[in-house]
DNA sequence: CATTATACATACCAGCCCTATGTATTCACA
DNA sequence: TGTGAATACATAGGGCTGGTATGTATAATG
């Protein structure tokens, strides 16, 4: 994909405890949700969001339960705790100031130059 | 500091971009203007300026020579090159695509303990 | 009956910040 | 005169993390 390593990075915790705080959801559906909200933009593999998951559990930010699919087929449901909610409000600040930062450079005034020079 | 180490990371290349392309700097006034433009928010050390600077220049984005301040201590004096305004072009692209993707979840609306719904 | 989509898991690799350490000069101040 | 702080740059090593590749398994499709 077109993003940087350190920016999916970067955006991978807030962006996945965000998916959650509209509900439990498991790997599969949220990797499709973030190429929905992303317009196609950001297309996560599943090698990089269940790894994630597993952070996020260790760390107290999810809760997961197995469950199954009205197929038949198993899924592992995660739902936020009150940790990860908690863990997405100062996510959230920290873009802020960073955001807030780069507005205060002549960054905002670089439009993408397309192909070529 | 109070940010998380991957969000650094995903800023500190379009950050040392976009004051570059305020003029030529060098590390250590890079380093104070940071601290300046984030009002003391972000505060870098020496320690992970330098190895970015020289990343930069490995990669072609910013060129370098030596000079000299007032007081004659020696100075690295830093400065975009074509490809460093291209990257900086793309780098605000991969941001707008990320933050406007974030703003396409509740992550906007959580504020310092939230819930509530 | 074979291919695709769904669904989860993990070992290995590479990249990069962070900490610690080292060198050197200028300046304030006691 | 001397001592510490600020200025100024450099790099080695550790630890964390995403990306890739691979493996397992079931349901739907044609």
């Amino acid at each position: 994909m077109s993003i940087g390593k350190d920016l999916v990075a970067a955006s991978a915790t807030p962006l996945v405890l965000a998916i959650l705080s509209e509900g439990e959801s498991y790997g599969y559906a949220i990797i499709k949700r973030v190429e929905e909200i992303s317009e196609g933009e950001l297309q996560w593999t599943d090698g990089m969001v269940y790894p994630v998951l597993h952070r996020l559990e260790r760390a107290g930010y999810v809760e997961a339960t197995w469950g199954k699919s009205e197929s038949g087929r198993r899924r592992k449901y995660y739902r936020l705790t009150k940790r990860g909610t908690a863990e997405l409000a100062d996510q959230r600040r920290q873009w802020q100031i960073v955001t807030s930062t780069l507005r205060s450079t002549p960054f905002h005034r670089f439009q993408a130059i397309p192909q070529g020079v």
